[in-house]
DNA sequence: CTTGAAAATTTTACAGTGTCAAGATATAGG
DNA sequence: CCTATATCTTGACACTGTAAAATTTTCAAG
């Protein structure tokens, strides 16, 4: 019924997969769809038969690759895990090489992380959406916390605090990006757009939180 | 059809509502309703059509009440805001009157609020869910915010550096509540239940945070 | 009391959703 | 060439949210 003959799988520019079946990487093409509904229209508009429609194929087609849309979702949050992980670290390798503070350099990867792949961090930690007995979600999402926890053992090697100060840092990264993208914070800071609150609030945000003792002194 | 001998509306206990019309206080049934299913099947388990079916009225009629499944929810979240603002309020009177500290127990009220009235406090920062036209909404939302800036105002009259630390102190303890409510926390706390998480992780955490100068000592 | 208007609720209808079962189709291996 | 199997489509079902048209109940005035 619908031309298929769309731009997505052009015949002569498939170099990654073999273009083996029908579609040739539907799956690939249904986190792609999601992605795009997930920002166009927030988690809460996203439906399944749409996605399908989108990547060009039935309504039942994403079934058997992701079993049902918890599937679909599940996977798209740990390729999240994966994505962030490989931030963190990255941010973390540049901050040893340069002299930088790790422990700042970690934060600023999560709430870069959540800018930049807004669909997935606001997936990853929503445990109703998610099928939590996924094994590619819980090795993703074990070794994002792993990443997190040896930044900050290393920071302070056998510091007795440290469970709590791990748990301090997690909190307050996480809340400051949840609260940014859940819009909570264009109120006090109206004047700037999304991305330079992200920026100053957090790097103020984290240099109160890596370095607690001038916390009466900083912010001019 | 169905018996609607229940006990909600027993004639003899109407101190506040007049009782004026056929079902009485189907608002208040549905609110009442629609927290039971937040609790029982998440967010994402609830339906306007069982949530009317629990009250025990047909399909359509919260739609007199509540416009859509959106309106709803909003005033849902606004009744939350709402609590949270009283119980912040309470914390902090005692605190001053039994010479504790304003902030910490500020912080105990957000995280106590987020236990006690789970469903409530998930859906309050569920943008995409919220309709923020509604005036309820934001007065609520604004006066929860406004009883969180006087409070850390009032603990440092007159700081360089308290729009950071204001900051600080909500992400830390938002992002604190959220990640126990995801059930992020288990499995780092795994022998204890949610609830002793949250009273010690939870203490720990605000005395870090309202004490940072001895963060390196404190956590026995 | 009656009466009539307004509010509350039900009934009916429609487009859309997720999932399941069964049928169609193409690809790979023999 | 042939067929087995993974891939995809079709069709169906129960369910959803919303809108419009009945219908019932309440309330206030006459």
């Amino acid at each position: 019924m619908k031309p298929k003959s769309l731009q997505v799988s052009d015949p002569s520019a498939q170099e990654t997969a073999p273009a083996p079946y029908h579609h040739g990487a539907l799956r690939e093409a249904l986190l792609v769809a999601a992605e795009e509904i997930l920002l166009e229209r927030g988690v809460e508009g996203f439906t399944l038969r749409n996605c399908a429609r989108r990547a060009g194929v039935s309504h039942a087609a994403p079934a058997h690759h992701f079993g049902d849309v918890k599937g679909l979702l599940t996977e798209f949050a740990a390729i999240g895990f994966d994505r962030m992980t490989a931030l963190m670290r990255q941010y973390v390798v540049t901050a040893n090489r340069d002299g930088g503070m790790p422990l700042h350099a970690l934060g600023r990867a999560y709430i870069d992380f959540a800018m930049l792949h807004r669909a997935h961090f606001q997936l990853m930690f929503r445990y109703d959406l998610l099928d939590h007995t996924n094994a590619h979600l819980s090795e993703a999402g074990g070794a994002a916390y792993a990443e997190l926890e040896s930044v900050i053992e290393a920071a302070d090697p056998g510091g007795s605090g440290n469970e709590t100060r791990r748990l301090l840092v997690w909190s307050a990264v996480h809340g400051f990006a949840t609260l940014l993208l859940e819009g909570k914070l264009d109120a006090f800071y109206g004047h700037k757009d999304r991305k330079r609150i992200a920026q100053e609030a957090g790097d103020a945000l984290l240099g109160m939180l890596t370095n607690p003792s001038q916390s009466e002194r900083s912010a001019a």
